[in-house]
DNA sequence: TAGACATTGACGCTGCGTTAACGTTT
DNA sequence: TAAACGTTAACGCAGCGTCAATGTCT
């Protein structure tokens, strides 16, 4: 068990960045100390590695949430209810993908933009 | 000379986005009609160009008003002038090559994140 | 004159950064 | 006890979206 702090360190991200995602049931410290100190697990750590990944891609915290949630609900489930958590997470999959599109995108726009700029730069 | 409603249109953002870029002295219209309309020019949707480039690299407001003046200021510019321009222009240049890698980056990211799901999936 | 189109102004939203005033841990 | 570390609350900011009340164009 860390604290904020020591969590912020690993993470790479602001304590009040971490305290944000809390607020809003993004990523939920596993516990509190008796003074109410936030503290957080590997595990944490591990769930976090999802949103470092999911971010730069521009998604939504809210969306965060609900891809942690459902990762949280396919362990453990099975049946029509593994079956229904594995559409959704294929709805991600695919949102995933459309990202991916985009920013390859951004590649070209970022080289359609250079080259602007160096034409203008010997014109 | 067209009214906002037709070059948002022609531009693809929305009309608030316009009247927001004029506001913070972004993309100014040529001109206003006698009763207080925003005029803008073919001129005007040239100069857009810059900033519907610059955008999803993820650079500021600012920082597309400034390279919009540089490029604006180089254009008639000789000597002296001429050189500190260039080399301004420059700075931005080796921003823009520094946004590019960024998002090659992020595509590395949806790669990695794509392949997270997808294992998490068939677990 | 009507209808489409525009104006300014204000408040809402996300995803945090930034104090401020104060409590906890070691 | 002090120093380091944490807490909640509140306001600030970019970059717009979304009304609302009103004026302009054709």
């Amino acid at each position: 068990m860390m604290q904020i702090g020591k969590f912020a360190d690993r993470s790479g991200v602001s304590i009040h960045t971490l305290r944000h995602y809390d607020d809003v049931g993004l990523l939920r410290p596993s516990g509190r100390s008796e003074g109410g100190f936030r503290l957080y697990t590997e595990e944490d750590l591990e769930r976090f590695l999802v949103i470092r990944r999911m971010k730069p891609l521009g998604f939504s915290l809210e969306e965060m949430r609900q891809v942690l949630e459902v990762v949280d609900a396919l362990t453990g489930a099975t049946g029509t209810e593994r079956e229904e958590q594995r559409s959704r997470l294929d709805g991600f999959i695919e949102a995933a993908r459309a990202r991916r599109a985009k920013v390859l995108e951004q590649v070209a726009m970022a080289d359609e933009f250079i080259g602007l700029l160096e034409e203008r730069r010997s014109s």
